[in-house]
DNA sequence: CTGTACCTGATAATCGTTATCATGAAGATG
DNA sequence: CATCTTCATGATAACGATTATCAGGTACAG
C-alpha cells in the first residue's frame, strides 16, 4: 500500500544544485565571500573585497550571482535607505533583521506571530500571493 | 503653585505650519496633488502629474518638497522593490500599508500588538532608538 | 573530445536622485 | 507700501547604482 516514492537521491547533475545554474570559479567565490560575513554587503563592497584578495571577477557577475542567490532563496535582500540593495548570508527559513544603523550589526528574528497575523490581515482585505517586509533599525548597545 | 505654563496659543508666524518653511505655490501644488490620491507615486509621477494638468514646477522641486513632507511626517515613503522612492498621503498617527502588486492598491493597517511586539524585541537585544519598516504586499481581489 | 548553450566582464547606457547656482519670491520690518 | 534679507525655485550638470551589450571564454552533455 505504500506510495512510489521517487528515489530520495536527487539525481545530481553537475549543474549547480537546484538551480539549474553552472558553477563557475566566479560563483564559487561570490558564494564564499557571502558566507565569510554575517553582515550585509552591497554588490560594489563583495567586488572590491574580492578584487582586493586576489579573486579575479567582473562587477556585473557580482551583481548577476547576488541577484541569483537571493532569488535561489540562499542570500537576504535588503533596501538600505538611500536604495542600495544589500545582501546576507542568512540562516535557511524565513526570517526578519534587526540592525544598526550606526555599525549595520545585524540580528536575525523569526516572530511566528508576527508570520500568522501578516497573514490573516491580507486575507481578511481579499489579498493573495502573500508576502511581506520587515525590518526593525536601531542602535546597539556598541553604538549608543 | 501653578506653574506658568507657555502661552498654549501657538505662535502662528507666516511661514508654514511647524515646519518653518514658507508657503509657496509650488508646495501648495504638490501637497494638493497629494491630497487629491490616495495611491502611493513617485515623484517623477508626482512631477508629471502636475505638468500635465498645467501647474508649472520644477523636478527638483517636487523631489525637495516630498522629501520635506516624509520628514514632517505629513506623507509615507516606502521603496519600490527596484529601489524607487514612493509617497503616498497617509491619515495621522502611524501605520502601515497592504499594497496591492497588480494595481498599486494600498490599505492601511496599523496593528497596536505589532508596534508593542516590536519594541519588545529590540529592546531586549541591547537596541536604542528604534524604528521599523513593514509593508505587505499581495494581489487584491481585482487583480485575482 | 566536440559542440553548443551558457557565462563572463569591460564597457556603455540607463535612470533615479542630488548638487549647483543664478534668479525669483516670501515675509519681516518700519 | 517700500525695502531688505533670506530662503525657495528650477534648468542644468553631476552623481552613482544598476542594467544592457556583446565579443570572447568556459562548463558540461553527449
Ligand atoms: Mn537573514
Ligand atoms: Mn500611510
Ligand atoms: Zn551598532
Ligand atoms: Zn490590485
Amino acid at each position: 500500500m505504500g506510495i512510489d516514492m521517487p528515489p530520495t537521491e536527487i539525481t545530481m547533475t553537475s549543474t549547480d544544485t537546484n538551480t539549474g545554474l553552472r558553477r563557475t570559479r566566479q560563483r564559487a567565490a561570490v558564494g564564499a565571500a557571502m558566507g565569510r560575513s554575517s553582515e550585509f554587503h552591497t554588490a560594489q563592497e563583495v567586488h572590491a573585497a574580492l578584487r582586493d584578495s586576489g579573486d579575479s571577477i567582473g562587477l556585473a557577475t557580482v551583481y548577476r550571482t547576488l541577484t541569483q542567490m537571493a532569488e535561489a532563496g540562499e542570500i537576504d535582500c535588503i533596501r538600505t535607505p538611500d536604495g542600495q540593495a544589500a545582501y546576507r548570508r542568512c540562516s535557511s527559513g524565513h526570517h526578519h533583521h534587526l540592525i544598526c544603523r550606526g555599525c549595520g550589526r545585524a540580528v536575525e528574528i523569526s516572530p511566528p506571530s508576527f508570520e500568522a497575523w501578516a497573514n490573516q490581515i491580507a486575507t481578511e482585505n481579499g489579498f493573495t500571493q502573500i508576502d511581506h517586509e520587515l525590518e526593525l533599525f536601531g542602535r546597539c548597545a556598541a553604538c549608543s
